[in-house]
DNA sequence: AGATTGAACGGTTCATTGATCGTTCAATGG
DNA sequence: CCATTGAACGATCAATGAACCGTTCAATCT
């Protein structure tokens, strides 16, 4: 493997090894120093510090789980809203197990996304223009009416937040997640059939109905 | 006023008015107990403890809300999804300057939801029952045609999620949630209106979508 | 000269101790 | 005899200082 040689690399996967069994704040440059067999000074000629290693290995998770949702748009003989619902689902699943299974990767997770606000932003985007083909795939397909698959596919992420980072916001399992995400998914997929009219900058006919009667 | 005698809302006045301007953990319970003219252990004669003088108190926040947004189901001359609108915007701008304004209130708030995780739950029922009200509004006047009102009115729940604990999840401005609320409003209605069969138990027809093709 | 080192720096964390606070209950008062 | 007190108890919090760790950079090596 040409990979190995790459000091970054190397940096990379000691670093993702000792993080996952040990924990981030409980990892020190040293240690990871050690493992890479170079000093805990050198590091810093790959890494600006500590949290970009971090900021990294999340970021190539997250790429990973990207890649994998989006070969939904590929699976042969699926309508639009099927896709939807695998996609919806895979999401829960399969960052429910992640998160269940290791408090480790959390922690880490936790730590990277509080440092770095921007870095949530960067993988949410990456999941909507997953969430956008998927729409504009229905809408070719004559399934779906959206008039702004763009923004459409915003507001689908708003409604599934719930779900998208289970255990952060509450405590529920995942058969009472899945018996929600469900009713969900109905609700979602009903307004895309039935032809939404949604679209970003058009808030002025709603604007009247908050006004008093 | 023979409120003021009751030893139980002396308390509650006195409590609310220093969790408020001092915060729940830099009250002392002996400070409370002079408010109020009384010596400390007097105070748990009528509270198991100090926890439970707060709890009380969002208690009573949280049964005033739900009471102000249950009037908007008797508003005059205003269509199911007006009133829908009206909820949901009612709601994400009343607890968004409720937390905004008094950080005290949300260090409070949040003990509470902590150490007593059924609270939040309670409070999440009190509106449901008024969503699901509204919805049976609209299925009486035909504007909504849903299978189940009172899953359907959970489902609206898990879809506002975001908006309904603003700044717990998000550090959105006012004027962006509201973009996005409009959103998934617009995306609730179409749903509702275009006529739902969801019903809880009914699973069995999805489950079918999730299988591999 | 460029790559690498590892000791030195400063900020943070950690354990220890002393003070404070929530809670209890034997003693007091009515 | 019941309501109320306030001192006493144990748990938690704040303050102190020491150890540690992330980061830097002058010295060293190749």
């Amino acid at each position: 493997m040409t990979d190995s040689d790459d000091p970054r690399t190397k940096i990379i996967e000691a670093a993702r090894s000792r993080f996952k069994h040990y924990g981030y704040t409980k990892t020190t440059m040293a240690e990871l120093a050690e493992d890479c067999e170079m000093s805990p000074g050198n590091i810093y000629r790959y890494f600006p510090g500590k949290l970009d290693i971090a900021e990294e290995i999340c970021r190539n998770a997250s790429i990973q789980n990207a890649a994998a949702l989006s070969h939904i748009l590929t699976r042969p003989g699926r309508s639009a809203a099927e896709r939807l619902y695998d996609f919806l689902f895979q999401d829960l699943r399969e960052t429910f197990h992640t998160l269940e299974q290791d408090p480790k990767i959390v922690e880490m997770a936790h730590i990277v996304a509080t440092e770095r606000p921007q870095f949530l932003n960067e993988g949410v985007k990456r999941e909507r223009e997953v969430l956008q083909r998927i729409i504009e795939f229905g809408n070719a397909s004559g399934e779906f009416r959206v008039a702004d698959p763009v923004f459409f596919a915003e507001i689908i992420q708003s409604a599934t937040m719930k779900f998208m980072y289970p255990q952060l916001f509450t405590s529920l399992s995942l058969e009472q997640l899945e018996r929600e995400l469900k009713g969900v998914y109905t609700m979602i997929s009903t307004a895309l059939m039935a032809g939404i009219e949604l679209a970003d900058p058009g808030v002025q006919a709603l604007e009247s109905l908050s006004e008093e009667a």
